[in-house]
DNA sequence: GACAACATACCGACCGGTTGGTAGTTTTCC
DNA sequence: GGAAAACTACCAACCGGTCGGTATGTTGTC
């Protein structure tokens, strides 16, 4: 209702529409009908259909930063506990239509990685930048545990997030969120061989 | 230049224009120009565009079954050495442009999982009918190595076309085939832990 | 001469984007 | 401190162009 309305109901409607339907599948006229706003709002606050590609995933990455970062698996003491819960906490999330818990940048670097670099580096940013929030945790508790690998903490960081984003297209083709958290059973089954921990109960197939 | 050449020259367009710039964007004449045939040619052999993606995911699954019957990494007598060789052949292919080495399956599907259910079922079919051709030396290679989880076969075949999928992702993100091998790796690595096979050296990060 | 395999010309709907304009708020200047 | 000027947020109508799709040829082959 007030001042700058338009603008942040343009932004929820592009989250909600292009993890539904795709980029290129989101016209501007239905993004309006979406938010209730009018052409005239839209193209006032955005220069282009492109810029709002860019401010939608800065968006994106500040509301999933928030999210994160509020989130309990923080608060455990040893940080393989930590990473460990983090899966967990992904897992959790995987709850009901693809639409609702897939990824808005990974959707859209998908459709727009060759024609448009602007769109493109701040979906990169959004996944590479989530990424890099888990690495010190990693690296800590390689250090704790004593584990050195052919390996960075860094990339098996980027291998969580390569797993989630390919069990959610997974998901998408089968239609079952489940597909989706078996693929995470294993990705936790995987650090915790890493770390010589021993697997928890209840991570089926 | 014979009979059935612009249905062949418009599926090779599709695969080639969509895993460049997704589906949405793919237009009709756009298919045509680069196929090089006129639109009437198209709708001679496709009733609508849909019928052409679904053609083209079939068309998918049949040049790609081909590639991966023909490879050599059936050849080793023990099964898990097919599978870790399976695993080294899909990094293999990491090569070139995220348009000439990603899945024209998974970047259709991801834009019309809910807005087609014809082209996601051909979508699907071709993602895990994939799957399925590496169920049997899985499946083989836990008995010979006496390898019981809480798992089974076919959610770690399942789990490595959901690793690959996302590498896709990461590499379209940041515009490097060297980021995809990464999560191949640690892919391998994962399968050698869970069959307590020695590491083969070479696999860095 | 019938039929498949195209080609050409064209359609209405919708696309991203622009226009001229209005109502309300903030800033400027005396 | 109060009016004028400038600015912000937003709107409805509209633009040229492109979209998927169609209707009606033409051409080569059996």
């Amino acid at each position: 209702m007030t001042k700058q309305d338009a603008r942040a109901k343009l932004l929820d409607a592009a989250i909600k529409t292009v993890r539904a339907q795709g980029y290129a599948a989101t016209s501007v006229d239905a993004l309006c009908r979406e938010a209730g706003v009018t052409k005239g709002a839209f193209f006032h606050h955005f220069e282009t259909k492109d810029a709002l590609a860019v401010a939608a995933a800065n968006y994106w990455s500040e509301s999933t930063g928030a999210l994160f970062e509020q989130a309990s698996y923080h608060a455990p003491a040893d940080p393989l506990d930590r990473v460990l819960a983090y899966i967990d906490f992904r897992k959790e999330l995987l709850r009901g239509t693809p639409a609702e818990f897939t990824c808005f940048a990974g959707t859209t670097v998908q459709e727009t990685f060759a024609t448009s670099d602007d769109i493109r580096t701040a979906c990169k940013q959004s996944i590479f930048g989530h990424a890099d929030t888990l690495v010190a945790d990693i690296s800590e508790a390689m250090r704790q545990h004593n584990v050195k690998g052919n390996w960075t903490a860094r990339s098996l960081a980027l291998h969580t997030q390569a797993v989630l984003q390919g069990a959610f297209i997974l998901a998408k083709a089968s239609g079952n969120a489940a597909t989706a958290a078996d693929s995470v059973n294993h990705t936790r089954r995987y650090i915790e061989l890493l770390f010589n921990r021993k697997p928890s109960k209840g991570n089926a197939k």
